[in-house]
Parts: C-alpha cells; sequence; structure tokens
DNA sequence: CAGTATCCCACAAGATACTG
DNA sequence: CAGTATCTTGTGGGATACTG
C-alpha cells in the first residue's frame, strides 16, 4: 500500500492535534463551538476554529448555521465524515487496548538507555 | 470511545509526518537505514532517525544489529507494530479511496470562500 | 553505511484580549 | 455565542556538514 504525498498530507490534516477529538465527538451527534471546547481539554479557540475550517475544507464535517433565535452554529459530521468513523473506531480501540503494552515498552526503552555502562552519552547522564 | 491525553499523544507519534510510510515499508519487510531513506520521499536523515528512534520506543518497531561483515543495521516491525497493522491498512485504504472526494471538497471550500462578493478577505484576494 | 552535530526557519499552537 | 486579532514560544523538520 503505497501512499503518496498528498494521502500523507491528508492524514496529517485529518490526524492533527485535535481533529481526531473533534471527529469523534461529532460522530456522537452535532455540537456547538463552546461545546467542544468544554468537551476537549484546554483547546484555544484559535486552535479549535483552524481545526474546525480544516475539517470542513476536507469535507468529513459541515458547518451549519442554524436559523433560530439567536442565530447558532453547529457543527456536524458529514457523509463522508461518517465513512471515516470505523477506521477511526479501530484505530481508537487500538490505542486504547495497547496503551499499557506500549507504556511498558517506553520504560523499558528509557531504562536501557540509561542504563548502558561505559557509554553513557553526555544527553543522557546527570541531571 | 473517550481518549485521554495519552491517547491522543501516541496517536500522534505513531502518526507524525513519517512514521505511517516507514510502518508501512517495514511490514513489508525489514529495511536498512538507506533503504528506508530511498523509500521515502526526501527525509533527511536526522528526521528519519528521530522518527525510528520513537517508533522503537514505543515498541512497534525493532531495531536489530546484524553480526555481518561489516556490521549492518535493520529495523523491522515488532510483533506488537504487526498488530497496528490492520487497523493501518484501513485507514491507508480510506485515504487513498477519498482522496478524491477530499479533493472535490476542498476546491469546492476554496471557490466558496474566494467568491463571497463584497466580504472578499484581504488573505484571499489578489496575487 | 548509519548515523550525529549545528544552524535555522516555518508553522502549530498557547496566552490573552477583543468583537459583531 | 462564536469566533477574530496579536503576540510569542516550542518544536518539527529541512539544509548541510561531519564521523566511527
Amino acid at each position: 500500500m503505497e501512499l503518496d504525498d498528498n494521502g500523507r498530507q491528508l492524514l496529517d490534516q485529518l490526524f492533527d492535534k485535535w481533529s481526531l477529538l473533534v471527529l469523534d465527538a461529532l460522530c456522537d451527534r452535532p455540537r456547538r463551538f463552546n461545546e467542544l471546547r468544554q468537551h476537549l481539554p484546554a483547546v484555544t479557540p484559535k486552535s479549535l476554529t483552524a481545526c474546525l475550517r480544516r475539517l470542513e475544507r476536507n469535507g468529513v464535517i459541515e458547518r451549519v448555521i442554524l436559523s433560530t433565535e439567536p442565530v447558532a452554529v453547529e457543527y456536524r459530521i458529514s457523509p463522508l465524515g461518517r465513512t471515516l468513523q470505523a477506521p477511526l473506531q479501530t484505530l481508537l480501540r487500538w490505542v486504547g487496548d495497547h496503551l499499557n503494552t506500549v507504556e511498558a515498552s517506553r520504560s523499558r526503552y528509557d531504562q536501557r538507555r540509561a542504563g548502558v555502562a561505559g557509554e553513557t552519552p553526555q544527553h543522557v547522564r546527570a541531571s
């Protein structure tokens, strides 16, 4: 499965810092801007806006202006975005299922690096 | 499916600029450093090293020193990494399958933005 | 061959304040 | 409420050169 430049770039946009969480939240149900802000831990309005615009541009979410009183804005997962749900879930599942394993691996790795006697690299030793 | 901070961070590390391509390449077969360099378009040794270390630390690949003459280094997918293959493929498939749709969506989005008369934003108009 | 070492810059993103 | 505007910093990553 070869992936070209465009593909990699798309993945970057779909999997940047907040996108995944946003997508996940919107797969559940439509949300308002400030709803999302609360849902995500400590995202600044600027970052959230950028993220939402990117996702909208890529067609996986929709920005809907509700003709309520007063006017409100709502973000929804798009049909295209919906087709991403399954792959996403699979991945999120994997991360959830293997977090402990990965943590363990990291500890082992760091241990090994710290423990290499006679060759202790400067950037590792001391405080 | 709620994803905590650790989970998001792990995803970041697994899906940074080069990791996916590396993982994909190594799922195919083990590779040497310079093999990977050639396989990936224009990656600098520094970036590749960083990427490989990260993946190794997370336990999804293994760095193997071959006792050949002269000594060589080889990178392999680990058993843990192998369990990522399926989810990864699913995702790569999705990207491949929907690249055109996404491109179209982007064009529409940009068109819409450029076409809003009477309100043309400075950062869009002119050269 | 398999990396390190430096220098540098672009850009993501945080903090904070302001607005239609 | 749903953002935009500035300012600033951290860091990923490119370019380039060097090394065991």
